[in-house]
DNA sequence: GATCATTGTGCAACCGGTTGCATTTCAGGG
DNA sequence: CCCTGAAATGCAACCGGTTGCACAATGATC
């Protein structure tokens, strides 16, 4: 009698009745490499699919020790690029049978309810995919001897955890670069929370090019990256009189609310005020933006970041690393050209 | 001795071992409402803290069913306002003490197989979460046992399974009498894609009200509900010459394409050609776009949503429930105003 | 046909918790 | 101080799988 199938679920004893063999035999033929005979393997297959029977894979992880999720943990689900960052991790994990457990930090910054959070639910990892939360927050999973890899997060030479993201010092200088050859004299920089590792190495590598020319540098921040806070940022500028000739601004989301307050007020762009982004978001290409900015290589990172995570599954003892990518330049419309 | 522990995880036992109870009294401590007293709960919880011991859910799932995972499906990440629906949904769960496990099925719409997956995994129910899939992908889980919402999905009167969102209908019937209203004549509908079931029912209370009024309609699709389409559709009805008066486009990000176009050719918003969008996402109400659009209630659907969901745990006899939730106009500047 | 190396198979213990049941503890009442 | 009922506790079985080990079946070799 094959027991009171109380909740209805069809589990591997079920199949193992019906196919008159053990639950081990069943067992086998559902993972991989294992020493099952064909004709089992055969009887299985038969008597799990009338069942209709699937493993669980909960129950399995017990064992195992592997539950094949990842924690997905972020605090940017405001900033649009974040929905092509979300679609990359979702179809890369998917691609190696990884499940995304997601996680939305957005009021919420204490990493230890985080990590018993995901501990709780054994992940056997986590990604932190934010550029503005400080490297203790994922050396905290670290601690607790779960994999991580912190995307899009601050490049330190002997990280604690992998790190993988752009070099926004470099970034920052490439931007500086990019206005003084288009001539421009008096620069900006527009930035996003002053908090954000982020907006600090931008600055740092901006505000070292612009000085070593002998330029002078005014510099603001929004009070966060978005489109509101840049353009209230931007349209603060403008009222206090003499803006400056051109702007980085902290990301695209912060250029385009500049932009949108360089429209109302009257002014040009890029004849009066030049504005250059950082990201290059889907949106920065859209014609009526046509933003031109700095590309974060989303694609490069997100693969590269489930790469290392994976590799730290089969090795925990993998020494963390840190990676850089490279940004580039994607001239659009929002500068003006070069001389 | 506190047995070799190997992967370094810390359990029950290492709590009842050091607390000098048994396991099932730690296991009621951790438990609400279980009956314990005051000293033994004490002596369990500072060796739970001394330890660092937190319960394994998983494991605890296999006795109690429930994992409070809930799987997330959706197919839309590509369109803006899906950022916004993620947060909702997230900050939304994680509330009630649920966990998103996010399934992106852009390239895949095969229901088996995202079934066969939640179920792996236990999770306690499903939000399908995507104005663009048949019914018949929600009943897929209902028919696997699964509670399952579908949100955004086409309102039927005897549904399968809970669907919550708008009534498209209605929405596309509001359109036309707000474009009549204003004095349009010559009005068309630029849809989203036309298998989309979203898209057809919009078209149907759009077409239903305009042909009511005598007046002729014209009508086309985009390839998707993306910018490039939307933009792609406008310019081919502007290259073929005489485009209608006002448009009221699929949705939101699809009007931003359109309007793109316009502007790109030369006319005027709204002097020219009207627009009037659907969904009235976050970028809409930019100074920018500044898009006149119908508002979809996503806080008060995803709200509901997991409201139900919820329900459905505790009871999953529930008869399932058809929610509409009404929009409304949001009044911007991408059509004239009324005479 | 006997011998030996290979698979293949089942038993039983285990993964980390939960829970029904029997037993013990305890507080309050007489 | 004893009795009684309620609360607290531990035992042991169980959730749905996995896996080491001993044994059985199979095939290859001489």
């Amino acid at each position: 009698m094959p027991r009171e199938t109380a909740r209805g679920t069809i589990t591997l004893r079920d199949v193992a009745l019906l196919a008159g063999v053990s639950r081990s035999a069943v067992s086998r033929t559902f993972t991989a490499g294992a020493s099952v005979s064909d004709k089992t393997r055969a009887k299985v297959e038969k008597a799990a699919t009338t069942l209709g029977y699937s493993p669980n894979a909960l129950a399995s992880s017990l064992t195992t020790g592997r539950t094949k999720m990842i924690g997905l943990v972020s605090n940017n689900f405001h900033n649009p690029v974040f929905l092509e960052v979300f679609d990359l991790f979702t179809k890369g994990l998917q691609a190696r049978g990884l499940r995304p457990l997601l996680v939305n930090l957005t009021d919420e910054v204490r990493p230890e309810d985080s990590i018993r959070l995901l501990r709780a639910y054994s992940v056997d990892g986590v990604i932190v995919a934010s550029s503005t939360l400080p490297a203790s927050f994922a050396e905290g999973f670290h601690d607790a001897g779960v994999p991580v890899v912190h995307s899009f997060g601050r490049h330190i030479a002997n990280p604690q955890v992998n790190v993988l993201g752009i070099d926004n010092i470099a970034a920052g200088r490439l931007a500086a670069r990019t206005l003084i050859e288009r001539g421009y004299q008096r620069i900006a920089f527009l930035g996003g929370p002053a908090t954000a590792t982020s907006t600090q190495d931008r600055f740092a590598g901006f505000a070292e090019v612009i000085r070593a020319s002998g330029l002078d540098l005014s510099f603001s921040y929004a009070s966060n990256y978005s489109f509101d806070a840049g353009r209230a940022e931007m349209l603060r500028l403008l009222a206090a009189g003499a803006p400056a000739e051109a702007y980085f601004c902290g990301d695209d989301v912060l250029s385009i609310g500049a932009l949108s307050a360089i429209q109302s007020s009257g002014l040009r762009v890029p004849e009066d005020i030049g504005v250059i982004g950082l990201n290059d978001m889907e949106m920065a290409g859209w014609a009526n933006i046509n933003l031109t900015t700095i590309h974060n290589p989303f694609a490069q990172i997100i693969a590269a970041s489930i790469d290392v995570i994976a590799a730290s599954l089969n090795d925990n003892s993998r020494a963390p690393e840190a990676r850089l990518f490279d940004c580039s330049i994607v001239e659009r419309g929002t500068l003006r050209p070069l001389p």
